[in-house]
RNA sequence: GCCCAGGUGGUGGAAUUGGUAGACACGCAGGACUUAAAAUCCUGUUCCAGCAAUGGAGUGCGGGUUCGAUUCCCGCCUUGGGCACCA
């Protein structure tokens, strides 16, 4: 008997991953005629925590499919780069005092390694490393295109404030009322503040035409953008010339409504309040409201409510009735910032209760008046209206259109559109990341860097310990401060502080096919050709900022000239998360675990194909390891079958096998496609034809690469198991001679018989009454109903006769 | 509170235009090989009763539709994710 070699991982492991990077085979030809495919992952950012196991769970399938695509006949361009600037990096550097750019360094170069481990099919000529000038010049370019295009302003605004980072942080990075990085809780602080104007975008972005996305992910993104029809209700200052515009979705509860509540930092508040002796109160609920961070502002739906008579009264349009002013910490600066209250939104109600304000009910279910002293909460449902002028009677949500009409035709009032969509803030008073490429001048103002002084490089030699003020560290270097102006080259300062790192990483994709050029951002021609990406993988918890932002940017990229496509990324998947004992990986539970340990002692392959088998690649799950020898011993049986003898096993298998992973592969189950090649190997117990073998090699190639090029070689083949086409299955070899069908008797299963394929309906039924199991259950029966499902079942209906 | 996705053996999971529930794998039990162990191979493994043949129950819970429901409908419970005073 043949002794056949053990499967040493190892040793060929290595051994391809040096061939496949010594003839380029995953080194895209951008130019090829080939259909293309753009199969991209989520760049990783370089942490001290190198890559791990979640980035392992989304990079292993994504490679897998990217050989699939290949084998298929796609000309595949699967980039890797890093999103190398950030906050981490510069913690880690207040803490130690190592210079992010050299922890930076040191981070890319080890996962660079770890990345090369995994044996996937990077294109590493077309890396990208955010933190670069060569990249973050083109940051700085996108800046001033923007910003020409009326895109970017500046302005002062209260912004969330961290407490911990001593920075500000984005809305979308302080969603829970926490810092995203520290957990402190967010406060408000006013600062002047770079933008870049997404919501001119907003109604834009809510256009997902032709793309493949997930629906949760669509959802979340059209509830974060929040478009809403409503009307601006003028409600005209009683005693003045001044009139509040309230923004409203619900103009059929107008006559319920008892009094107004305005937004504690609205401007008009000073105005209304001022020299009177309402002045203290109202400025001191102000003053309270400011320092409630988010959390307590929006503390359980709202159970500590405050707020301040103006002293001012409004009058409510329809009613002519004087109704009071207030300001209340529940009405934020959105629509107008001013609300019209009353006893149809529980909030209102809450707070009328609160302040002893009157109330009224204008809609009941039956259209009988109600009275809200009667009442415990607001009446929010649907019903018919009461005292409501010409529109008692009739159902509210047939009044509600006709009443924005009717208002807008006697001038009191406006249809409008909203958006909970905020303008997006970039600036960072941070200082690893690009530099926001503006001058100061005495004489010209605000002067945008000419594109031919880009990139404005970021300096060495700052301290970026956080001076407490809020101000960036740039300022601490005088050398970079001190320039002259571009216009008029008098003397003249920069900017100090630098862009939000999902500024960076909103354009990446588009700089990977470019090849790094270096007079210019984009090679257009390619990127017309490449974009856009056809798959994009990576973590849900992006939906609502890198998913939003790159969009965003890509359509004003779009609109200025430079990309053909609208969208930027025509397919997305997410891929699950990856817990340890259900709590999310992170550094400070202590949690983390380090994919290559097991790398090492089970190789890449195994490891990979163990991530996939854990489950569906969109569900994540808990991390545990003790499944892994499962696909060791599948590893090791597959390789043993390979090297046996040539046998010749039943051509039906393989067959079977090819249409069965190829469906599951076209689904991304690779779950199932791992399962399917497991029984094909126990199946070929007898051993397997040569033919067989290859297409075995084949089928698993896009899951376990190594070891399927150590077998396609092994079966004598010369050219990369990755430059074969995928293999197609005959048709006439996926069906059986023989079927099983099942027989039901009055809908529980009694038996099976083997017919042959061909069989007619009467043929199996009479076959199935006669069976052994079956006699029993219809001696004495009369059968009423007889259910054939060709090819499945018999389902026969009796009853006594 | 609102929106979305789940709940299947001891474990991860498979199977849905309604058609043999538990593929594949882990674990466990027994056996072979071995001085012994590891590794490997073979057999069994949803639960209950039975030596077995076989019978009964069974996909979170309670109803319903159907010859037939993990799959469809109604009402709950529960886990995870997202949003949350947006008027």
């Amino acid at each position: 008997m043949q002794k056949i070699k053990n499967y040493a991982h190892s040793k060929v492991e290595k051994k391809w991953r040096a061939d496949w990077s010594k003839k380029k085979l995953y080194k895209t030809d951008l130019k090829s005629k080939k259909p293309k495919y753009y199969n991209l992952v989520m760049f990783p950012y370089p942490s001290g925590d190198k890559l791990h196991i979640g980035h392992w769970y989304s990079y292993a399938p994504a490679d897998s499919w990217g050989r699939y695509m290949t084998m298929k006949g796609f000309n595949v361009f699967q980039p890797i780069g890093f999103d190398s600037f950030g906050l981490p990096a510069e913690n880690y550097a207040i803490k130690t005092g190592i210079h992010p750019a050299k922890t930076t360094k040191t981070n890319i170069k080890y996962m660079r390694k770890q990345l090369g481990d995994m044996g996937a099919g990077w294109d590493w000529d077309a890396e990208v490393v955010t933190c670069e000038p060569d990249y973050y010049r083109w940051t700085q370019w996108i800046f001033i295109k923007m910003y020409e295009k009326g895109l970017v302003y500046k302005k002062t605004a209260p912004v969330n404030w961290c407490p911990g980072c001593k920075t500000v942080l984005a809305n979308e990075q302080a969603q829970d009322g926490t810092c995203e990085r520290c957990d402190s809780p967010v406060t408000k602080k006013d600062l002047s503040q770079w933008f870049f104007a997404i919501k001119k975008y907003a109604e834009e972005l809510l256009n997902y035409d032709g793309l493949d996305w997930p629906e949760k992910t669509r959802l979340m993104q059209e509830y974060w953008i929040g478009k809403s029809y409503g009307v601006d209700i003028n409600f005209k200052l009683e005693n003045s010339e001044e009139t509040l515009v309230a923004y409203t979705t619900r103009p059929d509860t107008l006559y319920s409504v008892t009094f107004i509540v305005i937004a504690p930092e609205h401007p008009i508040v000073d105005k209304l309040v001022k020299g009177t002796k309402y002045e203290q109160e109202v400025k001191h609920v102000a003053e309270e409201v400011k320092k409630q961070n988010l959390i307590e502002r929006a503390s359980e739906g709202g159970k500590n409510k405050i707020g301040a008579f103006t002293g001012k009264y409004a009058i409510n349009p329809a009613t002519g009735e004087k109704i009071p002013v207030y300001i209340a910490n529940f009405v934020l600066m959105y629509g107008t910032g001013i609300v019209m209250a009353d006893a149809h939104d529980q909030r209102d109600f809450e707070f009328a209760r609160k302040y002893k304000i009157p109330l009224k009910f204008v809609i009941s279910k039956d259209g009988k008046p109600t009275d809200p002293k009667d009442a415990s909460e607001a009446f929010i449902d649907d019903g018919i209206l009461f005292n409501s002028g010409e529109f008692s009677g009739i159902n509210n949500k047939e009044a509600l259109p006709k009443m924005a009409s009717w208002l807008e035709k006697n001038g009191n009032g406006k249809k409008t559109v909203n958006y909970k969509l905020r303008d997006w803030l970039i600036s960072r008073q941070r200082y690893w990341g690009a530099p926001i490429p503006v001058v100061y001048c005495d004489k010209c103002g605000e002067v945008p860097v000419p594109e031919k002084d880009l990139p404005v490089l970021l300096p060495t030699d700052v301290d970026f310990k956080p001076s407490g003020d809020g101000k960036s560290p740039l300022n601490t270097s005088k050398k970079f401060i001190n320039t002259t102006c571009p216009k008029c080259k008098s003397p003249a300062r920069r900017e100090t502080e630098t862009m939000d790192t999902f500024v960076c990483s909103s354009w990446y994709f588009l700089r990977y096919p470019s090849g790094n050029l270096k007079d210019k951002p984009f090679d257009t021609k390619m990127l017309d050709k490449w974009l856009p990406v056809d798959m994009y993988i990576g973590g849900p918890e992006h939906a609502c900022m890198h998913l939003l932002y790159a969009r965003f940017i890509h359509k004003a990229l779009h609109d200025l000239g430079y990309v053909e496509s609208k969208e930027p990324f025509k397919r997305l998947v997410h891929q699950g998360m990856i817990t340890k004992d259900g709590a999310k990986m992170s550094k400070s539970k202590g949690n983390v675990v380090s994919p290559d340990e097991f790398v090492k002692q089970y190789g890449s392959d195994v490891f990979r194909m163990y991530l996939m088998f854990m489950g569906p690649f969109t569900q994540g799950g808990d991390w545990n390891d003790k499944g892994i020898m499962g696909i060791k011993r599948f590893v090791d049986r597959f390789w043993k079958l390979i090297n046996e003898k040539d046998g010749k096993e039943s051509p039906n298998l393989i067959h079977k096998a090819i249409k069965k992973v190829t469906e599951e592969m076209d689904k991304m189950h690779f779950n199932t496609a791992i399962s399917t090649i497991m029984e094909l190997i126990n199946g070929a117990s007898e051993g397997a034809s040569k033919e067989t073998k290859k297409m075995a090699a084949q089928l698993i190639a896009p899951l376990a690469p190594h070891l399927a090029e150590e077998c396609w070689m092994t079966l004598g083949e010369k050219e990369s198991v990755f430059l074969s086409e995928w293999p197609k299955y005959d048709p006439a070899l996926v069906v059986d001679d023989k079927i099983t069908i099942a027989i039901q008797v009055n809908g529980k299963l009694r038996g099976t018989i083997e017919v042959p394929n061909s069989a007619e309906k009467e043929f199996v039924i009479k076959t199935a009454k006669e069976a052994e199991n079956i006699k029993k259950y219809l001696v004495g029966m009369t059968t009423i109903k007889e259910i054939y499902v060709p090819g499945k079942l018999i389902s026969l209906v009796v009853k006594p006769s």
